[in-house]
DNA sequence: CTTAGTGCAAAGAATTTGCATCGCC
DNA sequence: GGCGATGCAAATTCTTTGCACTAAG
């Protein structure tokens, strides 16, 4: 598995402040999403384990997912239907198509300036924000033509 | 019920153009959101509802919910755990605790130029955004301080 | 050895669907 | 009368959980 800086700081910190354990299991997961833009969902995790001769459980990998999310590894979208995870924690932004609901990242830059939108925050405080576009990828476009 | 231009107009198309039927339970799903800024599920519309004295099965609440929003007269919004819906369909944004998960309206203008902000779409038509802000609501602030 | 992780199956939550009936034009 | 809407219950889909067992430090 290749990881970023941020990972090995994000695993460093596990290790010393916790009881987590970085598993075997652990790894093959986060080795079946890195490097991926289709945002799987858990049951894709899970076949893509499978066909990879790496037999695990749904629940695991459920658990897995949630609990690398919890540690800010991944990070879980929701989107309709299943939830689906990303590999990068980065904050970065997406383009779903409403027709066939693909999702996938966008190559756009993080626009600071938004967190600073809300002048009336009337005691909110804002961490940051999640910026998605929709419309029509091209495959949907030629279906509807 | 009251109603802006809008909705009129969205009203007015869907009695020219379908045989789309404006009956009475569905005045009640639409007059049950109308106005809240609190984003209700299905199951609390249902509840509104027969608090009202206006019994409904909730199959119908969900297939309700689901044809307003595909004549977009509310929007369906997808935050984790049950869907939500806003009886607002024009663009705007949201702000949601990620830790009580309370999700509402901000008073922001709409940015288009974020629309244009993808330069190399490569054939992707974007049709418009979606821009939640997250962080902590003020009172999950105090129970955190 | 002790605690966390895993598999399995069952439970649970959210949502959809089949079908008989009802209501609107 | 005919087609769309509704209620009810069953089915589906997605996710979590209880518990016995395995594995990592």
């Amino acid at each position: 598995m290749r990881v970023d800086t941020a990972t090995i700081l994000g695993i460093m910190q596990i290790t010393i402040m916790s009881n987590w354990q970085w598993t075997r299991k652990r790894h093959q997961v986060m080795a079946a999403i890195q490097g991926r833009t289709d945002h799987p969902t858990a049951e894709e995790v899970y076949q893509t384990l499978h066909a990879q001769g790496h037999p695990i459980s749904l629940a695991t990998v459920y658990r897995t997912l949630r609990a690398l999310a919890d540690e800010g590894l991944v990070r879980e979208l929701h989107c309709g239907g299943a939830d689906r995870f990303d590999p990068n924690p980065k904050p970065h932004y997406h383009f779903l198509c409403t027709r066939c609901h693909l999702l996938l990242d966008v190559d756009a830059p993080y626009q600071t300036q938004l967190d600073h939108l809300l002048h009336h925050d009337q005691g909110f405080r804002i961490q940051g924000h999640m910026l998605t576009f929709y419309g029509r990828c091209p495959t949907c476009q030629e279906k509807e033509a």
